[in-house]
DNA sequence: TGCATATATTCCGTTATCGGAATATAATGC
DNA sequence: GCATTATATTCCGATAACGGAATATATGCA
């Protein structure tokens, strides 16, 4: 077997660079394809294959308006990575915590 | 150009199913190679080059015993996923919201 | 019908993965 | 030094991604 593909899940989906451009301006609104293109400034079809693999995993949605597609991204499919990340977030905190303690101790013995 | 390297981000990295096992199992306490092979129940090399690329790329570190080697995970090289997801995070949140006012519309119905 | 616009698909070359099996390296203890 | 334990590395074969260029499809409009 080889690598894990792209369209497997949001996680392959999702480590590609440009694919999470394209996610991240997808998220303040609906964009057509060449919406995309003269925002990121990519060839159409780089942009059309991105979103390609994006749909085929769920990532993105697409609404047919005349010889436009619509896309929008499909935030609940990103709800993995969030559920998996997260619970590392407690390292992060328990640094600020200790900083927090430290500070403490310096401040006490500034008094 | 080909796909991105698994060693180019965490992002790659961690896109592989196993190194997030690697990295779930490291999270509770740092872990020798044999301790990770007897709990995963994987060949040793499948272990020892999964974790040679998360340390490649500064997910994990690594100490030395005699002849062991203990691996920890390196959380602050997790956050820049968890910067890029949280976002995201206000599209789940939204719908909550929204469900809760259609709750209080059903709350007030019933009164 | 014919032309223009919007988007998708195909073909190609290069590159790197992953698992498995075998082997290499390194440290310990007798 | 030699055997043993712990771990890393190498050598496959199969698979597929990515970018670029060219081309195909599909819709709208005169």
């Amino acid at each position: 077997m080889a690598r894990t593909p792209t369209t497997y899940d949001p996680f392959n989906a999702v480590a590609e660079p440009k694919r999470r451009q394209v996610l991240e301006i997808l998220g303040a609104r609906e964009l057509s394809v060449s919406e995309i293109v003269e925002l990121l400034d990519w060839p159409q079809p780089t942009v059309s294959k991105h979103l390609g693999v994006l749909k085929q995993v769920g990532l993105v949605s697409e609404r047919r308006i005349g010889r436009q597609r619509m896309y929008r991204v499909n935030p609940e499919r990103l709800k993995p990575i969030y559920d998996w990340i997260t619970p590392f977030e407690r390292f992060w905190n328990e640094s600020f915590d200790r900083l927090d303690k430290v500070l403490e101790v310096v401040q006490e013995k500034e008094i």
